[in-house]
DNA sequence: CTGAAAGCGCTAACAC
DNA sequence: GTGTTAGCGCTTTCAG
């Protein structure tokens, strides 16, 4: 099937491109006849406008990028569908990017960004520094920031307060009685695991206690098991909260192993989980995450500034960073 | 950041934008005197070239669009990440679509990719049918197919040969002894399903016998779980095969729980696994499947087709379809 | 080696 | 209502 252009159709429903054009935009000011001529000659050629003309015409390109970490987590997954489930519906186009680590893959990212004129990037990544998102803003480009709360010219975020929501769990530990809590730090997520011990650390005050014991994963170590394995010959804290559900149950088979019951002698709890928590005995108490709400929500931010952008240039400043609820859950892995 | 154009640039190193295009693409017919001129310019005027401008003079757009499930399996994420690597080595841009299900949702998705006027397409989906394949085909735009060997115009593929998998592996419990083997259906998964009783069905062949157990889940049923437990009060086969961990651990834990001992009374084994399954006591037997390089090589592929489309049309042929080798990997799931 | 100019496919005033 | 025409930013002959 050959590529067939706007000039092909105006030649066959025998009327100028600009008419087509109109059909094709939707425009009211045609006649209903020629209306249909067109429709038929479009139908019967396959035409399909072309994008890659029509962003440069109107310099908008309906597209943005979404920039996520490389490591393929069933968290990140769920944002990509939210995300795309609305981009659908506002027939926005995706290009992905994907970062790994280091500043220089991020500063090429940024170069695709800026050459494929995007109209807007939504990032979802944990261990970006403020700076690097500055070096992106100053294109002025619309930007949403999942999973942390920016403030920054012309960067929306929705995130979920992480701090808090273990700053409410710790809370209760403590006056439940279980005093000795630890964090398990997660070295993929580096953000994510500051608001843990932020959190703690602010339930622990509350207390008038102070907060000292983050579990730090040695970097040369590469299995959080094995490290917890020899970490439980001396160490028995009363609860441990690891940031993703992999970790917990490397916590609880470590526990296992060292003969600790699960919840009885220690209390295990994760904030991220995946369909993977279902299977285990005991299930990990975790928080109940919208990841997908997360994406979907995102791209709505987005679509809401690209129109406002068009409309009027005021800068309502409401709604620039969108918080999302969490809700714990217990389950058997604590006595809470 | 204003978006500065070829022409800014043009008149800041005052010489034409022929030039400083020829500077871009890196023509050697440029005097070493000029080319630094212009590079300055660039640089000082923070200058990059509009992908968008360039693919309508160059009808090229050095770009893919990648087509995935919409389920976010880690398996999916790890064909992504292998995808983007290589794209990133030959400078090309991801558009991510993702198909649900219902063939109205990937004419959608055909729409997107040919206004968008991509340069090939890569699609990994284990339940799209041959006619979907072929309305694509019709635009004449390289294909790239994972997961499943195609033979159709201009359609390559990368694939790993599950039911040779399969049939190896229950002819090696049939040689020992296991003649009583079953596979449970995986419904978000219909093409592998059929591969795998296709190659159990070999095997049973090949001893004279004919394979007939296919565990089918209802379709009201929601959970594989809930299905086993009942399944297991009435039918206990002496080995069974799944797709997912995820079902092989369902499997384990109904089993379990109907008193049967892995592998002692019951073995299982899973095609795919995950992370997660390091995490399982016992760990599953399964294949390593190279679920990255399936990205990787997929998009080799396509940068392969899409250049030799430039230089000659010799259809020749050898590589339109590329078979990645799996390995079984036995573990405390199974007696083999 | 460098510049002028046509054209990629489409949109959006501006005429008629 | 519909057609004409000037761009959008870049590549690429074709002259010089």
């Amino acid at each position: 099937m050959k590529k067939v252009t706007i000039y092909e159709v105006a030649a066959e429903a025998e009327v100028s491109l600009a008419t087509v054009s109109r059909v094709i935009n939707g425009s009211d000011l045609v006649k209903e006849s020629t209306r249909k001529k067109v429709e038929e000659a479009i139908s019967k050629l396959g035409y399909k406008p072309n994008a890659v003309a029509q962003s440069l015409a109107l310099k908008r390109s309906t597209t943005i990028a979404l920039v996520v970490p490389e490591a393929s987590f069933v968290f990140t997954g769920q944002i990509i569908n939210g995300l795309i489930d609305v981009a659908k519906i506002y027939n926005y186009n995706i290009y992905l990017h994907t970062i790994s680590e280091g500043i220089v893959d991020f500063k090429d990212v940024i170069d695709s960004i800026i050459k494929t004129r995007v109209d807007g990037v939504v990032i979802y990544n944990d261990n970006l520094t403020g700076i690097d998102i500055e070096t992106l803003s100053e294109y002025n480009i619309p930007i949403v920031f999942i999973g942390n709360k920016i403030k920054a010219n012309n960067v929306s975020s929705v995130y979920i307060d992480i701090k808090q929501a273990v700053n409410e769990l710790v809370d209760k530990f403590i006056t439940e009685g279980y005093k000795d809590v630890a964090i398990l730090e997660d070295r993929k997520n580096d953000y994510s695991s500051k608001q843990l011990v932020a959190g703690a650390s602010k339930a622990y005050e509350k207390h008038g206690m102070k907060f000292d014991n983050q579990i730090k994963i040695p970097k040369a170590q590469r299995s959080t098991y094995t490290f917890l394995t020899e970490y439980f010959k001396t160490n028995k804290p009363e609860v441990i909260i690891a940031n993703r559900d992999s970790q917990a149950i490397a916590i609880m088979n470590a526990a296992n192993e060292a003969g600790y019951k699960i919840p009885e002698d220690m209390q295990i709890v994760c904030i991220i989980d995946t369909k993977y928590n279902k299977m285990f005995r005991p299930q990990l108490s975790s928080f109940v995450m919208p990841s997908y709400d997360l994406g979907a929500v995102a791209m709505r931010m987005m679509t809401k500034q690209l129109s406002n952008k068009e409309e009027d240039q005021e800068k309502d400043g409401s709604d620039k960073n969108i918080e999302l609820s969490y809700l714990f859950t217990p389950r058997g892995s604590t006595k809470i």
